[in-house]
DNA sequence: AAAATTTGTAACTTTATAAGTAACGAAATG
DNA sequence: CATTTCGTTACTTATAAAGTTACAAATTTT
């Protein structure tokens, strides 16, 4: 299949809602991502649904955040969207008959299974506003040259 | 795509050959794995490259182990199947403009490079022959029942 | 030397799943 | 009531491994 991208692209969308003043439209943010409204919908139904952020239909609707991005871990994130299958590399049968293949079976998914704790205590240990903290700077001074104002400390 | 189970299919293969007093088919492999012999062909090449194993034709030809499972690390067998992909997840674009879908990109990198280490690392630290270690005494049972005879300790 | 066995390899089809797309009803606004 | 925007369903496309078919090349048996 595809590469699963939905993680880093509602990431991306998160931090742009906070940014925003006004709702973004689904329009809007599939231009962000290089896609269809259609796909965004569907992929922020998870973080909808999980209160992260809210939908408003009609004339001015669109997308906000509802939650402060330090309250979002991205392990809540990627739990938002289903828990999306993390490998791509499985076992080969689920309950084999052959003691080689569930030995075999065994120290595949062992692997697996580490890397995947990995994987959630890293996604645990990190918040949406963790994101930008490195490059708080960078993103102050293209802030700046876009809007021609200053921002002050504290503003994002 | 499928989920790539080439790891623990050669992993079983592996244990079997050990086991195996002569070369091993990709017809009888491809009986142990449920599959047909040219992808048991396509798959055990890149063993063959790596000097793990050995295949002649012809009458009596097949597949026979080259080293002990000792000497292979799980780390080996992964490598010498190309390292293929381990993650169905990935980023969004390689290199973004967007300031804030580069930090949502690098933040995915970062929580999947970690597992890829915790995988790696785990894969380093055992050998193939590690996998039957704790299953030995079953498997010695299992051999007995079939073949009749007592296995004599160190046989495997 | 001919027949049989077995690998090596290339070409093609199938499968699975996210991405991508189109369409339309429902809801909200102006 | 026209417009905007989401919600949802249905469908197509893309991708890579699995699965399959076929046949040449190498080896052994007869």
């Amino acid at each position: 299949m595809r590469t699963d991208s939905r993680l880093p692209r509602v990431l991306h969308v998160l931090l742009h809602l906070e940014q925003a003043e006004e709702p973004l439209t689904s329009e809007q943010i599939g231009k962000m991502l290089n896609t269809n409204p259609s796909l965004v919908r569907r992929t922020m139904a998870g973080l909808r649904e999980a209160g992260f952020v809210g939908s408003t239909r009609g004339h001015g609707g669109g997308w906000v955040l509802e939650r402060s991005l330090n309250e979002i871990a991205l392990a809540d994130v990627y739990a938002a969207l289903g828990s999306p299958e993390l490998f791509s590399l499985g076992r080969s049968a689920d309950a084999p008959a052959c003691l080689l293949e569930r030995a075999a079976n065994l120290a595949t998914g062992k692997a697996l299974e580490a890397a995947r704790e990995t994987f959630q205590a890293e996604l645990e240990r990190v918040t949406v506003a963790d994101l930008v903290r490195p490059h708080a700077q960078k993103i102050r001074e293209h802030q700046e040259k876009r809007t021609g104002k200053v921002l002050q400390r504290g503003d994002q």
